[in-house]
DNA sequence: TTGCCTTTGAGTCACTTTGACACTAAGATG
DNA sequence: CATCTTAGTGTCAAAGTGACTCAAAGGCAA
């Protein structure tokens, strides 16, 4: 077992990365998911896509390093940040790269009705999540296992309200759960599973100006823990 | 915004720790989640039992890391390795340490049959996991959450017969359940729970030497993915 | 004004899953 | 041989789930 302390100065760097997901209605009027990229400016993969993110500052938690990043790349407040998982392969770099990175990721909720207020710029890009470009790094496996979380967080837990705002209607989630997990799902069988979830509640109102019933608006219900 | 050139001198230090499970009989004989800690030999926290660990090592892996001090810690192979969170909050060490360590921690899986053969000196000592001292650092918060990982794990996935031995009866399989989650469960129901799961196999042969019906042995049947 | 279109929201039905429990099988033990 | 203990099978009711029907309530066009 080797000593610690005669090897400090070639001990990995430390980085935070976020991957940050919105929901944004595609050319078919479809909601879809969505995720800003930014463009690498110096090598190694000059040019390329990659996550938002960068070195962990002394003096800065790990989540607020995230959500850091995610307002300096988009603008945006995030509603849900949750960390992802720590890569931290020796050849993460696929050779390019001399200095090892150990790159703390976290994933992170924008609602959709702020996501047009985003920076867009040449060097940050809105990219669908199911039709991205090869990303710098071990990236688009990033993308692709919080994906997967995020799928699977919707199922057991109750997040989808962060997409919409203070008040939805259940075709409005359902939408949400639907652009999520990629398949139609039925408005009964829906409308009985959230209300007996309890996370949901009625306002009162209706959304009105719709061309056909008006739908209750709903709001969700005070949770108790968030987070981890 | 700071700029991440001007501090890397102060960067923070990266450690992988792991927190280990086997099954131990205690003093009723009964089952029980046991940890293996070490002691201190350094301030801060001097004397108080800790996770074992150590700092990432600039040619290692985050998981051959823990698995590596793992070895040797115990002496014992992992039969079960996962990445649990990485822990990285400025006032982790509460004060008591100048330098910041973030630390990413493994949780691993020993089986209860090699657990007999583990060290266990003056400076490694192993626990009941629901029972443990005053930790240092945030070590006590780290193992419940690695238990609350492990129970929840236990339930959707099938990796309960890694505590055992090539071939195990149901009523073994059963009993690690019951010492993992804490609580009893009704044998019927176990058996068709874990026969229409398609995780066991029969082996053909049978327990003998109990004191009642000699009870079919099983073995795990091959898994496609294990990991993350 | 009337009829049609749309989605809402309630309800039904069959099937599956789950917890509680009863009962027979097959060994050891005295 | 009676008895004890756990193995292993089976049953039943309650709860959950997917597919489906249908009236309600608005807008919209003829």
């Amino acid at each position: 077992m080797s000593n610690a302390t005669a090897s400090s100065i070639e001990t990995p760097t430390l980085a935070v990365s976020t991957v940050i997901f919105t929901l944004r209605p595609n050319q078919d009027g479809c909601l879809q998911l969505a995720t800003p990229l930014v463009r690498r400016i110096r090598a190694p993969f000059e040019g390329q896509w990659a996550l938002p993110g960068g070195p962990l500052q002394a003096n800065e938690d790990l989540a607020s390093s995230a959500s850091h990043t995610l307002r300096d790349t988009t603008g945006l407040e995030p509603r849900y940040l949750e960390q992802l998982y720590a890569f931290g392969s020796v050849d993460r770099a696929g050779g390019k790269l001399a200095e090892r990175v150990v790159s703390i990721v976290y994933w992170a909720l924008v609602g959709a009705d702020e996501a047009g207020r985003a920076i867009d710029s040449e060097n940050v890009q809105w990219f669908f999540a199911d039709d991205l470009p090869s990303l710098a790094f071990d990236h688009n496996e990033i993308v692709h296992y919080a994906l997967g979380r995020l799928r699977n967080k919707l199922e057991y837990s109750r997040i989808a309200h962060v997409f919409l705002s203070e008040t939805f209607t259940l075709a409005q989630l359902r939408e949400v759960y639907e652009a999520v997990l990629g398949r139609e799902l039925d408005p009964g069988n829906f409308r009985r599973m959230v209300e007996s979830s309890g996370t949901v509640e009625e306002t009162g109102e209706r959304l009105a100006g719709t061309r056909h019933r008006p739908p209750k608006l709903y709001r969700a219900t005070a949770q108790a823990g968030e987070t981890k």
